[in-house]
DNA sequence: TATATTGTTCGCAAATATACGAACAATAAT
DNA sequence: ATTATTGTTCGTATATTTGCGAACAATATA
């Protein structure tokens, strides 16, 4: 009956994906990911939703650890978090490549 | 004010990585990764939820297509579906590869 | 001091997600 | 026919997510 835990890869895991888990949140990074300036204003344009809403996403963005965000009063700056999107790219490499279905031998 | 829709790239990335946002997922995906032989109990014994819990994040995993089932009365079958990870493996190198945070130029 | 700009936070509504036990279905064994 | 095995589905409760407008905060400008 001693069922498993899950260990912390797979928490760690599930949290990134989890953040990653909406086409806005991925909009949004992938945004991120590709400019030098990135204020909030620039991110909303980008998104059909609410400035409300989209607040809400990069909050939660930046629990996951995903972004980061500094003040540049009146606007506010937002950016990849590089050493968590490393880790990750790296996390994720690592779960997407362990499966053994390269070989044909599985379910068929 | 014409804001952009989201991609279908953006789509299915959100798609799969919300797939992947709970651990008990992930622990089932990474679980099915490894094993030739994945029937139902093997899956029910690694965690520590009920079997209706169980069935219902193995229909999550399914209805997003990364694994597959079939029967084998009077047990069930699970494993990953081979096209759609290798989908996901490619969609998640290219999303998490993009970001020009290599370059030490974002916000610094 | 009033006004504008830029985002965040609050309060709320609606939709989804998570989890469980109980009931059920399909087959096999007694 | 009863019982056991293996999972799924149903009904339900609770928690979380998503989304919005309105109110607010902080600063700059007129």
């Amino acid at each position: 009956m001693a069922k498993k835990n899950y260990t912390l890869n797979q928490e760690q895991v599930a949290r990134f994906a989890k953040a990653m888990g909406h086409p806005a949140r991925v909009a949004i990074l992938q945004f991120l990911a590709q400019q030098e300036t990135c204020y909030f204003g620039n991110i909303h344009e980008e998104l059909p939703i609410a400035k409300a809403t989209v607040s809400q996403h990069l909050k939660e963005l930046k629990e996951a650890g995903l972004i980061q965000g500094e003040v540049e009063t009146p606007k506010v700056k937002y950016c990849i978090n590089r050493d968590n999107w490393r880790l990750a790219q790296e996390l994720f490499v690592e779960f997407l490549g362990q499966c053994e279905c390269k070989k044909e031998s599985c379910c068929e």
